[in-house]
DNA sequence: TCCACTGGTAATACGATATGAGCAGCTCCC
DNA sequence: GGGAGCTGCTCATATCGTATTACCAGTGGA
């Protein structure tokens, strides 16, 4: 682990169209053109650089209200308003639907990691807890937070649909830590939970259940839903498709109403021999529901956990789930947010995480399989 | 067309290595190390970039003279010309026998609370991860880190007896986050375990319980003799002590040792009806042989925590522990932390932090019990 | 000797950049 | 009015630097 701010200068690792950019802002700021720039293939031959290099140059000037881009005509320099429109602050919104300290483990170790790096260059970080609340409070409370902090960019943290979309209509540079709703388009980086329940449920129906049933809090993040189709395509793909029942339990978060949901489907006449448990802690709510009721695990039910945590592995029976590498997920992270932040935006397109499968203990084939 | 100087600044197209070998000359010119640079993965974290690229820096610096480089040993840096032996730098040391990402979340959650005061007032941090191999080894980890980062001062956690003897007797400024050996003095600030565990115990011989355990990392931690103390103490003070079995099971921290163990102590005549589990971790290892042993909680067995985590309150049935408010816990310690270093010494007394008791659903009356 | 650390090397994947060719819109001169 | 010659736009492809992941080899302390 590094120190807060470093002592060291880093690498700023600026891509070559970001510092051509730079060059091209500053050559305007001086006055050394007259009402257009010159054309891309000029500026090529300036600047020493391939046009590619030189549109994206160009085209991210545009964005920051520099230049008028028209097809077929030189690019115009717009008269600059006396700087009152951007002094922005080097400060980089952090927005969560949760406390931080309510956070995973992972989740919260790659938050402290990404505000250690982005301190080493410089920037600052701002948290704002921004719980489901009524929209239209939730709107006030962002643009104040915006508004005041004068931010670079933000970080989504499993924030609403809602929220998603005031940053895309509002053009602040943002990057969704988690999945974008399928409305939004916004960089994301998530792990592919889609690919995941996918994986999980052939895990199952391979070990021979023939009930399963993915326990889902039900909140209408992207990344649950995600998970929902992955589970369903996982079980559509299942060669003897027609003896399977699978359910979707959904749950508020909250181990009562979770156990109220479990008693439902477990005193069904099919009760669910395999899960598949979305959120780390609702995995130990489950099984404490399964210890409450005196079902074992893994003989009466085998268990996969959606996401990670320390305990998954060390414990007795280990826990089957999907572990990934916290350091890798920090530095991805990391760089993106400082693109994000240096270049003003990126592309909206979700970078997924492609975990590793721990098997573990908690999968065993059904009672009375052969 | 060409003019011998470009009115423009060129983008400078310094490759990544080029940039890390400047940033690289730069620590050496400023003496930031001594002797040696530090390893090639170290410098990879330090200045975020990929070990080729470092190479190629190193390699780059070793021509121009500054480093001599050979397999298997550090890579050494040549006398330039006689710095002035630079003052202690503005750093403290955060040693602790475990990686960051595996302790409990409070610990993690306090750690980057402190970094971050520190960093406030211009101090930055630096981890040493000093796992208990030899003492030996340890010491000379130790002494290396102290001296290649010129600490103010060190804060200790859970580290081992040796570690804190170490610190005391060589005078650097130290403060241990958890308890001190009794043969060690140096300032501590700990939550205060023993009167934790003698609260615990009195509740389960309250509620009826005449066969209590509690269940012990077997590391020579000071904070887990200080719970054993503390344990007998509130057998000993019960009235009725003579019907009371107490027992410690001690174990090795996995799993599969601490199922053995309390294997033991639940095929005895008389099996324990209440325990008192040190760790979050081992309280869900304790949970799941319980599980896999078809025993049920609280109806069989009852059960406490002596620390805190997130899910003991959530889950149902809820688990008794022995939460502190985070918050509060962080501002003493970097409180404490900022003397140490502004002062260069704390007197060698212990804080003590009294958690509050959370009673939870996981202790109840043993069965038969009126 | 063993173990833990150091640097050395190689294979692979990926992304940013460079290059070139061809397309489409706008201007201005004939 | 029309076309030459600008402009910016798009696509395909080649190349290079970097990131990642292994595994190998030398050193030095227990």
């Amino acid at each position: 682990m590094s120190s807060s701010r470093s002592p060291f200068d880093l690498p700023h690792r600026l891509s070559l169209s970001a510092q051509t950019a730079a060059a091209i802002r500053k050559a305007i700021e001086q006055g050394l053109w007259e009402g257009h720039v010159p054309s891309e293939r000029r500026l090529c031959d300036v600047f020493k650089v391939s046009r590619p290099t030189v549109r994206t140059a160009l085209h991210a000037l545009a964005k920051e209200g520099w230049l008028e881009i028209r097809q077929g005509c030189r690019n115009r320099i717009l008269p600059r308003r006396k700087q009152a429109a951007t002094p922005r602050n080097r400060v980089i919104g952090v927005i969560s639907a949760e406390p931080v300290s309510q956070l995973a483990h992972a989740s919260f170790n790659g938050v402290t990691a990404l505000r250690t790096t982005l301190a080493d260059h410089g920037f600052a970080t701002e948290m704002l807890v921004c719980q489901a609340n009524r929209p239209s409070t939730q709107r006030r409370k962002i643009e104040a937070f915006v508004r005041e902090h004068r931010v670079h960019g933000c970080v989504l943290m499993s924030v609403s649909k809602e929220v998603q979309q005031w940053f895309m209509e509002h053009g602040v540079p943002a990057l969704v830590l988690g999945s974008c709703h399928p409305s939004v388009r916004l960089p994301s980086i998530d792990v592919d939970n889609q690919s995941v329940c996918r994986h999980a449920v052939g895990v199952l129906l391979g070990k021979g259940h023939r009930s399963v049933a993915l326990v889902l809090p039900d909140t209408q993040m992207a990344g649950d839903l995600a998970s929902e189709t992955g589970f369903l395509e996982g079980v559509q793909r299942h060669p003897q498709k027609e003896e399977i029942t699978a359910v979707v339990i959904r749950h508020d978060g909250t181990a009562l109403h979770l156990s109220s949901r479990l008693d439902v489907y477990f005193r069904s006449a099919t009760p669910p021999t395999g899960l598949l448990v979305v959120k780390p802690w609702h995995v130990f709510s489950v099984i404490l529901y399964l210890l409450k009721r005196g079902l074992t695990m893994p003989d009466t039910v085998s268990l996969i956990a959606r996401d990670q945590d320390q305990l998954f592995s060390t414990v007795l029976p280990s826990i089957a789930h999907y572990p990934f590498d916290d350091h890798t997920m920090a530095r991805r992270l990391s760089r993106l947010v400082l693109k994000l932040v240096n270049e003003g935006g990126l592309p909206a397109e979700p970078h997924l995480i492609f975990p590793r499968h721990f098997p573990g203990e908690s999968v065993k084939p059904p009672r009375g399989h052969a």
